[in-house]
DNA sequence: TTATACATTATAATTATTCTAAACTATTGA
DNA sequence: TCAATAGTTTAGAATAATTATAATGTATAA
């Protein structure tokens, strides 16, 4: 339970009351050794999952909002009806497998950093993010 | 009308066929000078306001669906609701204006090319693409 | 030109997400 | 400690993007 008192302590610096639901939820997204990537319905399942007490979608999508606000998570821009998120909250990219939709990060050595030489006139950078597409050899693209 | 003809071929090359609706498509996407992003919903209230005839929603999706297939529209990736395509299909990546909601093309020289030094076993790459989200400067960042 | 396979259409269905308004709870300060 | 209040949760409604359906229409091949 030294754990809870971890997340209570985090969220209260972020400016976000301590809830029940939210100290949940980052014990799910969190209380764990390595990052991950999920959807708002990933993580639906998995809180009814492992708790007896379900917390409402609505819940859902406000905490995790509010969680990526903070900085907490970041959000991944994929092709698709969902938005995904990842606890991985460094600098880094992503390779998408099209035929299992699963995120994996990319490993800073997997790739050379990216160097935009020209920025868009009055607008400030606020982030560059690479996504690598992939599927099995022998399927058609897409 | 000509032009009609054109797309009637190119149409008829992908194995597509040469409908109304398809060649009025083909025609508001590529008779332009310039490449161009759209929602569907753009091209949608496009059709409304250039033809007198409507083209159904479900057609609209389809079609281009079907003209993505073939590769002559690429769709991109961008956090959010609605999926933006390209007419221009060639490699390129973009920057996504977080103010206007505007994609922009970045041209060559604006970034270096992208190395993947590493790829996941197994599968091969179908995309590499970057996206640069800006913003105003004096705004705060999402 | 006629059969057939493919397309279009309006509308219903689905899915992801946001909104709403009522009930609830953490926090502040008396 | 306890009430006031500001912020939170909730179920369910609302919205928006997209896909499915099934009837009607049309391009194409023989």
């Amino acid at each position: 339970m030294t754990k809870n008192c971890n997340f209570i302590e985090k969220l209260r610096e972020a400016g976000l009351r301590p809830t029940k639901q939210r100290v949940k939820i980052c014990e799910i997204l969190f209380n764990r050794e390595k990052t991950f990537h999920f959807t708002i319905n990933d993580l639906a399942k998995k809180i009814s999952e492992d708790l007896n007490q379900k917390i409402s979608l609505a819940t859902v999508y406000n905490t995790v909002h509010a969680i990526k606000k903070k900085g907490y998570l970041k959000e991944i821009a994929i092709n698709s009806d969902k938005s995904y998120f990842d606890t991985n909250t460094s600098d880094h990219h992503h390779f998408y497998d099209e035929d299992t939709h699963e995120l994996i990060d990319c490993d800073q050595n997997d790739i050379d950093s990216i160097n935009i030489k020209n920025n868009i006139t009055g607008k400030k950078i606020n982030s560059v993010e690479v996504l690598i597409k992939v599927a099995s050899d022998n399927q058609n693209q897409n």
